[in-house]
DNA sequence: TTCCGAAACGTTATAATATTACGTTATCTG
DNA sequence: CAGATAACGTAATATTATAACGTTTCGGAA
């Protein structure tokens, strides 16, 4: 098993949230930096505040936090920046919970797998190669072009699964 | 009917939907007497809505049908039928879609793999043991316990692909 | 058969998620 | 600077889904 928190596909009690967090927007501020994006105030506070969650966060939930901060804040704010960090694979959506997250990859395409866990409600993400491409490779089989894939596995992650069965 | 119909993974033009749409229903209404189930006259009207569409379908344009026909309803009943019709695996819910769409193979567990077009807008059912297993492996391997997948391939079908591309 | 309890249904209201439309402000570029 | 474009503020509304509660229907036990 490997080094460190990046490889870990939960996120473990002891990682460094903060850096984490730190290093997330460094990470978006560069790939901003270098493809002429504007990364405007609201943009990062957004991507923050999926980023402390830690966890799938609703655009409401976004909303309600924005609104604390600044006052007023109506849902167009927070879809549009979402729109944004969709786009530039700063987040994933979840489609299956209606939810956001950050991703711990923003840089270049990757085709993840998200594994969610019923019971601790948190997320990991796999970013398995192996899966993109047997995917890619059955759907073209069948003469399907592939250009998206959306894979979210829901279970028990490994904390959750040993105390449940004990 | 023969095989051809049901190894297609997108319908095709000429398939027989009248026999496509009866063949699931009469499937449902087996599976539900083996079952002791209620398939009553909203659930078996919901399925065939959906099957007569033959593409994903909202709730409530399914409502809007049922209004058309029975002069009143309102979600809770389209949302009911569906509920029940998704537990014993006669539909399924395409997520990124928020729409619904009737289960090719409504015998026995089966996980399964959408094809969405985004051009036309058809969804074809992969249903590729392959997929899943490795899926099944892969989260094992991080400690992961599987219950459910939900995975949606967005793309152009063999036909569009076709159209667009020459 | 009758009665009981559970399941299914009808109805109203409301919650949760997302988008349209349009005017204003900020930023980039020539 | 001026014009163009992108980003933002705001109000309204669309879309998807659920809660709550009373009534009806149905299958099985007495």
């Amino acid at each position: 098993m490997a080094s460190s928190n990046e490889t870990e596909t939960f996120p473990t009690n002891e990682h460094d949230h903060d850096s984490c967090i730190a290093d997330a927007i460094d990470a978006a501020d560069r790939v901003c930096r270098e493809r002429g994006l504007r990364f405007t105030k609201i943009r990062r506070r957004v991507l923050e505040i999926v980023w402390n969650r830690h966890a799938p966060t609703g655009a409401y939930d976004i909303l309600e936090t924005l609104q604390g901060e600044r006052g007023s804040a109506a849902p167009p704010t927070v879809y549009r920046a979402l729109d944004f960090l969709l786009e530039n694979g700063f987040v994933h959506k979840i489609e299956s919970l209606n939810a956001f997250i950050g991703c711990g990859r923003p840089d270049g395409d990757h085709a993840a797998q998200f594994l969610i866990c019923g019971n601790c409600r948190q997320v990991g993400e796999l970013d398995d190669p192996d899966i993109a491409r047997l995917i890619a490779r059955k759907a073209r089989g069948v003469g399907f072009d592939v250009s998206r894939q959306t894979i979210e596995i829901e279970g028990l992650c490994r904390h959750c699964a040993e105390s449940v069965h004990g």
